[in-house]
Parts: structure tokens; sequence; C-alpha cells
DNA sequence: GTGGTCTAGACCACA
DNA sequence: GTGGTCTAGACCACG
């Protein structure tokens, strides 16, 4: 024959077919075809395009569900749609990830301690009148909570990510969400945290006013005090 | 009325029988229970123990795989192997998500900015003799390399994982690995980079010694124009 | 192996929504947080509530329904209401299980010769002069009513559960009129029960006397006698 | 007209379309056309044989299933299957009632006793070789359990259970087996329950002797010994 | 009626 | 014997 047999015999796919499809997918998101909110074809449908059992589509599905790509609804409109992207997933799997890590509570704090130092100079220089009164509204939210006995940890979570978010940055809103989410929830949990106090609430106060000021030393030393002393919460010894 | 029917009945949330199957391996895993190298049961006894079917616990461990706990492996010593923690699917994950979100290359370095600073400070005081040659080795690796017309984006984001490690807290570690893994890659294909030059590799050299002089102030300001410059690389219109 | 995997995996046991739904409103009702009488919200409400659709509620109240915890009631004024509770629900139940059952119509009577029996000495050391006048009451209305051509199984079981209801003790009342509601009817029925004569009304009225004379032994024989006629009629060949 | 117009206006229908098939096939069952084991039609075909929707079938499969009728099961071989009966649907249902009634556990523990102590002379004069074997075996079974620790409040049911089945009567046997279920759990666990002793078990192997001895008296007065020790377990002020 | 979820049992390729 | 895949058919839930 004319032509030599190379490069005629492709190595064959390796990959689970599983994957393939979860790459495919991936491609079409990055390129901009697949937009948040999207729905993407019935589980049946998607079975027909792809060539493969409805197994391997779930499979497929269930990777970007865990990637948190998308979300899965039930009932007759549901479906597959692709989400707005947030970061508690990500919580998820870096607490995961910890959970298996040699890392202790302290090594996650002092992790905590360089992104949140990092991101404050930021929220103060463009941290918009609107911010700065949402961090307000936000504090006055928590006093009542407080007074209501109902104050707890992800009010004074939504109160750091709500920092981040003064910086007009999603990645590093993002950033600041994985440590704020789930995984300082676990920490706490582990440890029999007392009570969100008083102080906590106040110190979220003084920082506001930091911040409206446009004061990044003075935003940064008390911010440092606050991680210090919830720090001292989670980790009695040291 | 004597009781009030308010918050007596709570939204019912019924779980996938796959992530009920997650939720429990994840226990045993925070709980010590399953250590990293064990392997778990295989899929057919893992189905007997569970009393689902099959494809329900391989749902399971796609998910537990995706989030970067445990590797599948096949064949007659196969099976579900517990990982030693790594922040590469992590990595994976954040760049999905980045690569949904609003968050532009800016916006990603930015965040980067904030981890690399704030993990110098660190660095620099608890970096042993060990580390501080490792870095220098790194260098000269890199160096070589670059003659043998084969230095690339990994070994350089090798060094930035290794300066990460001088600070010998894994939680850091992984913070940094996260932006220098698989998500500086993805940043990095997608325009046509320059090839990491000379100049790159040079500065690393300088970083080092900084380290190695204990000189906090000098190696911010080397890192900044470091991570400046490869920025400027992936965003001309900076 | 260090750690045998033995026991680490439980089955898991996924509930319908409805079940949970189910499970949680019979959990309200033993924590005494819903008392008889008291009247649920509407589907629509506590679809919101428990953040399913109205079908799953409705299941849900469908199955509490037929456990007899509440009754619904159309109309303008409707809904779900707790009911008082009865064991009519269950006496359904029980000819519902005894008919798919292997038991004899014989196994069913020798059944409730054990609990006719051993009722009768709690009542006959109990029964106050309101009931000894009640159940001489009955009597004379069943003989009322045999004359009219009237008298039925339903007011010979009233009679039954009437002692049952001596022993003051609503369990052991529960208990008689599980045999004495609709699985008697039900046994009776598939046979071709010669109608309930005289002699059935003047055993009752001898069963009154000898609860009246406080006679434990003499009320056992009469009752023994009895049983043994009306299962003799249901039951030809004993 | 000729005809007068008594009798030709029947009651309308009153009934729900899925208490209608509900009570078809309770009559199917009751007529012996559905036997134990059997399984119906898939829902979409009984939607077609009853001309009604999915959503009816349901609420009547749902209220079959409540009432122990049948069992559902999911996946390719799964369906509505009618069950061998069983008196433990049953348990839960008086369980369920007497916590809305206003029985108390001393109430309950008196039904008990009559039940218990009627059925202990049937069990005495029937119980087969086999039977005291079985008796003995669970006594054994109990007191290596004991050992382990792991000896628990189903075992003991279970051995009463087994003295009803002694009985050779299905009906007592239900009987026994609604008190000695999900009802006794019930009880137990709503009081803080010593755990279940030595002296127990030890009594049952008395029990079982006297069984095997024929010893009507002698086994009622270790069994009024017995319950009125588990008795006061739960009811400390009697 | 349309979606998602689960099941049982089968075949294949691999180590 | 392991994971990877497939088929066919059922229930579960939503609108």
């Amino acid at each position: 024959m004319a032509t030599s047999t190379e490069d005629l015999f492709l190595p064959v796919n390796v990959d689970r077919a599983s994957q393939v499809i979860v790459d495919q997918i991936k491609v079409l998101i990055r390129a901009g075809k697949l937009q948040p909110g999207d729905r993407l074809p019935s589980e049946r449908e998607l079975c027909q395009r792809f060539n493969v059992s409805r197994v391997t589509v779930r499979e497929a599905l269930r990777v970007l569900e865990t990637n948190g790509l998308l979300t899965i609804r039930v009932g007759s409109h549901g479906g597959a749609f692709l989400t707005t992207p947030s970061a508690e997933r990500l919580g998820v799997g870096l607490a995961d990830l910890l959970s298996l890590a040699p890392a202790t509570a302290h090594d996650v704090t002092e992790a905590r301690f360089i992104v949140e130092l990092g991101t404050l100079p930021l929220a103060v220089e463009r941290a918009t009148e609107g911010d700065i009164a949402a961090l307000f509204a936000m504090v006055e939210e928590a006093e009542a909570a407080l007074k209501a006995g109902k104050y707890n940890v992800e009010l004074s979570a939504a109160f750091h990510t709500r920092i981040a978010q003064c910086t007009h940055n999603p990645a590093v809103e993002m950033l600041m969400q994985s440590f704020n989410g789930p995984l300082r929830m676990s920490l706490e949990e582990s440890h029999t945290a007392a009570p969100m106090g008083e102080q906590g609430i106040a110190e979220h106060r003084k920082l506001a006013e930091a911040i409206q000021a446009r004061d990044v030393e003075g935003a940064r030393k008390l911010m440092t005090e606050h991680l210090n002393r919830t720090a001292a919460r989670v980790l009695p010894n040291s």
C-alpha cells in the first residue's frame, strides 16, 4: 500500500468513558458554549448523544456536580443546570483534604491569616459606600441576632466574606469563602466552641469603621487581634 | 393558640444513597478509622456491606475520587486506595470554578499575590538549611533544563510550591499548590505564553538568596516584581 | 491488619420523602407538640414548610390517616385533624393481616380466648357501679333490639368492648377492640352466621351478673361457654 | 310512572378513588386471588387497568404498604410484592396509637400480662421437641451475646415471640409480636433502661425448662416474676 | 408526562 | 478477581 502504516493506529482511549464526557463538558464551559443557568439535555438524551449508557452519563454528571459546576434538580422541570459559581464546594473539598492531611487547626488558622490580612488592603482601598453600608448593616443584624440568641458562626463567616467582596475581585472572594465556609464550620464543630460573643461583633464593627476610614494599618491590627482571639478559642493551647 | 405550629416542621432533605455512602466514608476518614494508603473493600463487597447496588457504590467512589480523597486502580490487585492528600484536585476544582466565574486572569493573579506575598514572611522565618539547599538545587535544575530546552511551567510552579513548603505548614502548602497547579497551567495555556525565560530563573535564584539571608523585605520586593512580570505575560494589557 | 474494615460500613437506608414527613409528625405527636384535636396547617402550607411537592405531603397524610393518627375533613373548615385515638384502625389492620396469613378462624378465636379471659379478672375486680349499670343497660337495649329484629353483631361487640372498659385500662380496651371490631365482623361475614339469638343475650346478662357479684370464676366459665358457642357458629367442625 | 322512585337513586360513591383501589385489592387478597409473594403489575400498568392517574395508584399502594399488606422494592426486579404477613407493622401502629392515647406504660404492661400469661398454657401444651430446643438455643445465643456486650432488647423480644410460636397458632404469634415489636422498643427507649442483665437471661432459661417439663403453673409463676421485674425497670414508681 | 434514582445481572479488559 | 461498562425496567418526585 502507498501510505505507510505510521500514524494510522491511534492509541485507544484509555480514559474512562465518563471522564471523557466530563472533559468534553468542561471544554464547552471554558469555551463559553455553556453558560451558568443553562440546562443540559436530559440524561436519556445525553445517552444518545454520547452513545453511552445512562450509568455512564450519571457518573459524569456526578463528577461535575461534585466539582460544583452544576446542580441537579429533580422533577418535571428538573435536570442538570450549570451553576453560578460559588466557592462553597471548594470549601468542602478543602475541609475534606485537610481532614486527611497532617494539617492541624493551628496550621489552618495560619493560612487563614495570610488570606484575611492579604485581602484587607484591597478591601480598604476599593470598598464603595454601598459596601461599607452593607458591612454596618451586617453588624447590626448580628447584634439583633445575638439578642435573640440566634447568633451563629454562619453570620460571622458572612461578615468576613463580605469584606472580601469589597475587593470587587471574584477570585479573592472565592478564596475567602473557601476558608469561611464548611472548613471553618468543621474546625469549630470539632471543638466545643464557646458561643460567639458580644466582643466578636464589637470587633466586626470596629473593622467596618476602619474600612470606612480607609485606615489600612488600623484594620490590619484589628483583624490580627480578632483572628488571634477566635483562633485562641479553637486552640486553647497556643 | 396554645402551641403555634411554627418551626415545628423542618424541611425534609432526602439524600441520594450514594451521598449517604460518601458522607459515611468521610466520617470514617475524619475519625481516623481509615488512613491514607488503606484499601477499601472491593466494589462488590461494599455493595453487600452498604446493602445497595454496585452502581450506587461506584457513584460514591467517583465522588470521593473527584474530591481527591481516594484513587482507584484497576487490575487484580487494584481497588480504591485512600490517598495521601494533595491539593492538586483542589486546584483542578478551583480552575474549573474560575472558568465558570466572572473572574478574569487579572483577578486570579491578584489573588495569587495575596497568597504568595503572605506566605513569604513565614517561609523566610522558618526555612531550614535543607529547605534553602533544596531551593538552590531547583534553580540549578531549572538552568540545566533551560539549556536542554526543557524548561517548562511545571518546574517554575514547583519552585513556588517549594517556597510554601518552607513554612512547614501543610495548609499553607496546599493553598499555594492550588494556585500553582492546574490553575496556573490553564491560565497560561489559554494565552500563548512566551517561553519561560532566563530572567524568570534568575529571579528565582535571587529569591532563594533573599530567603537564605532572612531578608523579608527584599524577598517581598523580588516576588512582587517576579509576579508582575509573569502577570504581564498573561495580561499584555495591564 | 491494623484496623479491620469490618463493621465500619453501615447499611444505608434512604427513606422516601413522604416517610420522612411521616416520621417527623409522629415525633411531634410522641413529644406532645401535637395533641388530639389539633389541626395541621393546610396541605399547601405544609408543602412550603417541608419544601416538598403537594403530592408528597398528601402521601404522608394518607399514611398517617391509615394509621389512625389523623382524619382528613374536606370543606371550608376542613383539614387534617389529629384524632382522639381509637383502635378501630388497628382492628382493620389486624383483619387484613390475618386474611393474608395462614391463620384460620379457629386460630383467631383461640387468640380471642386469651384476650377475653385474661381481661375478665381485671374487669371483675375494677368495675364500678356505673360500669355495671352500663352493662345491664346494654343487655336491655339488646333485648329491645332483638324484638325489633334489629339485633346485630355490632351490639354484641359493643358489650364485649364495654367489659374491657371496666378495667379502666385504655391499652386493654384497645386490645379488645382490635378483636371485636372489623376483625370479628369480617370473620362472621365470611360465614353465613345464624342470626345472633336470644341465648347470646341471655349469656351477656349472666356475665353482667357475675361481674356484679365479683365472681371471677363464674365469669370465666360463662365467657368460655359463650365464646365456645359463638365460635361453634363460625366453626361448625370444632 | 309505573315504578316508584324508591331505590333508584343509589348513594354516590363518596370514597376516594385510591380507597376504591385499596378495597378492590384487599378483596382480591381475601379471595386468595393474590397470594403472599405475588407481584402486582407495575404502577404504570395499574394506571391503565384502573384508568386513574399514577398519583392515585401510588396513594393506594402507600396505604396497602402502611397496612403491612405489601412491600415495595425499587430496581429492575422491583415492584409491589404481597408480604408474607407479619405483625411488625401492627406493632408500629399500636405503638403510634398508644403514644397518642392516654395509656401509660403501666397500662401497656398490664395488657402485655394478659397476652403473655394467656399464651403460656397453650405454648406449654403444644411445644414440640424442636420448639424447646430452639428456646434453649436462643438462651445460649443470648448468653454469648451478653458476654460480647451485644445483648439487646431485640434478642429478648425474640425469645418471647418464640414462645408464642410454640402455640403453633399464627394469630397468637401475631398478638405477641405486636407487644414485643416496636411497641416494646419504644417503651424502653423512652426510659433509660438499665441494660438487660444476666438475670433476665437466667429467667428465660428457667422458662424454657418449665415448658420442657410441661409445668404450666411453674411457667406462669416464672413469667409473672419476669414481667414484673422488667416492668419495674420501666416503671420505677409502681 | 417527564424528569432523576436505583436495581439486578451481565460482559469486557486488565493485571 | 478487579474495576469499567452495559441493558432493561422499576420506583420516586415534580409540575
